[in-house]
DNA sequence: CCTCTAGGTTGACGTACATCTAATCAATGT
DNA sequence: ACATTGATTAGATGTACGTCAACCTAGAGG
């Protein structure tokens, strides 16, 4: 079930010119449906935070052993909120050894930045 | 209630300099606990539509009985929507006369976009 | 003043979500 | 082969969310 939202996420890549922007049409519910459950998981300062860590890495990567400690929730629910990350398309994960390894999608944040984007001078 | 949400999203504004991005530094949990809400209320199809109907509206303002038909919903579920939105202190609402109109923050926006920004090269 | 209409609010109900504990799967080292 | 460490999955539980039906509030107009 996580192979869809990521396919679904990267064909609206294709259909899409560049940057709909939330603010210069309204957006169709097509695209809405699909892009709403990526703010979804962003919609909770854990994921967030998890989001930011992975995006900031050194490297491009992190190791959920790095993840885990750096908050006081058990190592299940951190792998939990991670694989709500995975399934909206926000990240990749990569098992190397013993570790697995997260990667941030910018393509997908770049795309939900733009429809975030409105003009500097409000539009009178 | 309404109040905090939209105090605390104002107050970060002030103490963060201007696009603090992602992927450039982890996120305090403070900031995430403040901003993932917003993510939240921008996690539904049907409030995602409303933004963006709110924010492209032509004069920048949208009347509720111009919101209200365009979903297969009732008025107290899209009033409920809006008043998400409102909490989350990306819209504003104003009552003229009979109608209620409702107006959107642009600066929430570009901050949040700001946030979601990230370079077109990956950071090495 | 009283009624009508348009919006918004409250309470209730079903579903989804966040979190935990316990069990399972994967990979390394003895 | 066995035990150990790391990560995910499965089951359970309390809370929050989306939705609707019913009620309340505020202007418009007779």
């Amino acid at each position: 079930m996580s192979k869809q939202a990521s396919l679904a996420l990267r064909d609206l890549g294709a259909d899409t010119p560049c940057c709909p922007s939330l603010a210069q049409q309204r957006v169709p519910a097509g695209t809405a449906t699909v892009l709403a459950p990526a703010f979804k998981a962003l919609g909770d300062p854990v994921r967030l935070q998890l989001m930011s860590m992975i995006a900031s890495a050194k490297g491009g990567e992190v190791c959920v052993c790095d993840l885990t400690p750096a908050f006081d929730l058990t190592g299940p629910t951190i792998s939990h909120h991670l694989k709500t990350l995975r399934e909206a398309g926000l990240v990749d994960a990569e098992r190397r050894g013993t570790w697995v390894y997260y990667r941030a999608r910018p393509a997908i944040l770049r795309q939900l930045a733009a429809l975030l984007t409105v003009e500097p001078t409000t539009a009178a």
